[in-house]
RNA sequence: GGCGCCGUAGCCAAGUGGUAAGGCAGAGGUCUGCAAAACCUCUAUUCGUCGGUUCGAUUCCGACCGGCGCCUCCA
């Protein structure tokens, strides 16, 4: 069994097979730090962490990287309307960014290259492309890129196939071009720039890089003293960045290295609420704070884009985050079980059995695309059969256990733990002596008003054959 | 207008040219003092509609209906 991932490139299934393996190269293209990211964008950055994750599981040795474009024409308004500088009005959004990776259980890149950090190595590029002829000044005093000398321009997006539509809009910079397609890779300073400190000096003249740009540099930059290579293993993103950005980025890499820019494309797609795409702009959106404010277990979240194809939209709504708040507590149930059922494993060895099989259909699942969501039933089977087993008194969870675990290293869809006081600790397991006393006694009014002094203070409780278990809930 | 995606039970959602995974919710049962947890049973003769290809289609083709995305900043 091997890997094969959806190239959006060749629109097809391909095995997957890295420059130089063990050694994968990836480049997901990271948050605008203008705002808080919604967990719209979120759901693409999970998806390339299950990416990430199962790369890593299947053995390969992976270089992160992941940029965050701290100047662009969003950056620079915000700043400029909040009449801050730019590093000052992106820092709390980094720190935010951060913040919420964690508290989603994001693994980190290895570096976040930052545009504002990177124009040395965006001045190189914009001069190779210049030297090569690809790139000229336009009126106006910024560069563009010449569509017109890269003529395999539009295969990702398919753009040979398509009409674009005339007279829509027509571009403030539009008379400067050659071109009405050509896009730019260095934009002439303006005052409002100067005044938020986004204009550095260039041999062809003061100004900011184009969004674009930013990306093909610190990618290229990274892997070059990395790696010395100029072609990534996997590029991701959002389905969204297919046209015009990631087809701008591989015209502006190939045209300067002549390397192919990346050997897989792989786009995560939206999320949804009541039917429309998450956005900023359309106001529909729920940032990652806003969950954990709720309370709700990054577990959960998880899960609940686990359960469909990064593929495939997936409509976002409380009733499916509460749904998978409900199998996210399942899973810990489950794993707990495991944890208590000590001891040599039965004869027939039910639970390794079970476990074998999880893990063959598990890798069988992720192998084929990323289906998290197969990997997920796959999980699920796991602990119903496992529990089924249990109850008919299988013993030696550690097998069933490790294999959760390592599961658990792609999915990561335990409950996180709730920590709890020790004094609170204390004073629960005094009133569920004293329930138990309670009941001993056969004095049930008594037990059950204990239960329901705990149920206020959320804790549940569960009467096993092994004592009272409690937990928060 | 161009390019593309989607339409599967109450909700979410996999999937296959050979007769529908999984999760949540619901009903009944076992267990329990009662619960909880877990397990058992049940819950789509059917996969938007209409045609076509086929021995056979939810799966392939066509048309239509409905929803969405990109073509402009966008995860």
């Amino acid at each position: 069994m091997t890997l094969a991932l959806h190239n959006t490139l060749t629109r097809r299934l391909e095995p997957f097979q890295p420059l130089a393996p063990p050694r994968v190269t990836l480049y997901t293209c990271g948050p605008t730090v203008w705002n808080y990211a919604h967990i719209g964008n979120f759901r693409t950055f999970l998806f390339e962490d299950l990416l990430r994750r199962y790369l890593e599981f299947s053995g390969y040795d992976v270089f992160h990287i992941m940029n965050l474009t701290d100047v662009d024409d969003r950056t620079i308004k915000a700043a400029a309307a909040a009449g801050k500088r730019l590093e000052e009005h992106t820092a709390p959004f980094v720190e935010a960014f951060f913040a919420d990776c964690d508290y989603l259980r994001i693994r980190k890149a290895h570096v976040y290259p930052r545009a504002t950090q990177s124009v040395p190595a965006m001045v190189r590029l914009v001069q190779r492309l210049l030297d090569a002829g690809v790139a000229y000044r336009g009126e106006d005093g910024s560069v563009y890129f010449a569509i017109a000398k890269f003529p395999s321009y539009g295969r990702l997006s398919q753009l040979d196939r398509r009409e674009i539509k005339i007279g829509a809009r027509v571009a403030s910079d539009e008379y400067a071009k050659d071109d009405p397609r050509d896009f730019a890779l260095w934009k002439r300073a303006d005052p409002i720039d100067e005044r938020v400190g986004a204009a550095w000096d260039a041999p062809f003249g003061r100004g900011r890089p184009g969004w674009h740009l930013e990306c093909s540099a610190m990618s290229l930059d990274q892997i070059g003293k990395c790696c010395r290579v100029e072609t990534l293993d996997i590029h991701a993103g959002g389905v969204d960045l297919i046209f015009p950005h990631h087809e701008d980025e591989i015209a502006q890499s190939e045209a300067a290295t002549g390397q192919p820019f990346a050997r897989y494309w792989l786009h995560g797609e939206f999320l949804k609420v009541g039917g429309t795409k998450m956005s900023k702009r359309f106001g529909n959106f729920l940032t990652a704070r806003d969950l954990r404010e709720q309370s709700v277990d990054a577990a959960a979240v998880r899960l609940l884009f686990s359960q469909t194809h990064y593929r495939r939209a997936l409509d976002f709504s409380d009733e499916a985050l509460a749904a998978a708040g409900q199998g996210v507590k399942r899973l810990g149930e489950f794993r707990d079980r495991l944890v208590r059922a000590g001891g040599p494993a039965t004869p027939d060895g039910r639970l390794a059995a079970l476990a074998a099989r999880f893990e063959s259909d598990f890798r069988a699942a992720l192998d084929d695309d990323l289906n998290a969501p197969r990997a997920c039933a796959a999980l699920f089977e796991l602990v119903h059969d496992g529990n089924g087993a249990l109850d008919a008194g299988a013993a030696g969870g550690a097998v069933a256990r490790d294999a959760l675990d390592r599961a658990m290293a792609v999915l990561d869809v335990l409950p996180t733990p709730r920590a709890v006081e020790p004094g609170f600790a204390g004073w629960v397991d005094e009133r569920i002596a004293a329930r138990d006393k309670a009941r001993g006694a056969k004095d049930f009014r008594e037990a059950d008003r204990i239960r329901a002094e705990l149920k206020a203070k959320g804790v549940e409780i569960e009467d096993t054959p092994s004592g009272t278990k409690w937990r928060m809930v």
